[in-house]
DNA sequence: ACTATATATTCTTATATAGGAATATATAAG
DNA sequence: CTTATATATTCCTATATAAGAATATATAGT
């Protein structure tokens, strides 16, 4: 972004739809670069670099195999955002099971004024 | 970003770090500009812009009272990024709770092998 | 009507960065 | 050693956009 210091962090490296597109590619199995080529029509230095972005918050790991490199999701470092976003469910009733819910209260001791 | 067509989604609103402090801030209760620009000693128009931003992606919302306007969050909205970040979290293990994930796996049919 | 206040917008500028073309690097194959 | 293949990097350019300054707009108060 102009005029900040900003470099990648996880929010913004999945900010650009393509890379969101990569993630969701390689959560399936690990592939190379030029799998991701074919498989996205898109420029082999595109690919590249896209992927050198989210290598540099670890959102990716590479696997050197001769002139191959396997790259994979480190699904892991989406912890952040999901732990960003979880703190918002509760106004939006968006827990995917309300159980969850209830048993989240009970540990922030929120619940002291239900039976 | 760049020859890109990109105008803003939801995730690229909040890969900037500056629109999730106030996303972090409205979420408590509903806020003018000034209250914004007070709490966080960031210029007006810099806030205004933000907010404006956000309100395209409707990540947040506007009253209008007189002079001010008050500004909240939409929680709701944050569901995309949510459900998003959701479909990874069982690469690493991530629903906040065990029991979520074991009747999200019966939902899914993919827990006939186990008792 | 005039002034003050709250906020948005416009204009400008600096910078980040996506994408393409060309090139570099590394490794494999012959 | 030469060539082919896989990938990264460099160089360039177009564009998006964050931030500041100045200004516009809207509303309230006098």
């Amino acid at each position: 972004m102009p005029r900040t210091k900003a470099s990648y962090d996880v929010f913004s490296a999945i900010g650009e739809p393509k890379r969101r597109i990569i993630i969701e590619q390689l959560i399936q199995k690990e592939m190379t670069v030029n799998e991701l080529v074919a498989e996205l029509s898109w420029s082999q230095p595109a690919v590249s670099k896209h992927l050198a972005v989210l290598r540099q918050v670890d959102l990716v790991s590479e696997r050197r195999a001769g002139r191959f490199r396997f790259y994979r999701v480190q699904p892991r470092e989406l912890k952040p955002i999901q732990e960003w976003i979880h703190q918002f469910e509760k106004y939006w009733g968006g827990s995917l099971d309300q159980l969850d819910t209830y048993l989240q209260e009970l540990r922030l001791g929120m619940n002291n004024d239900k039976h």
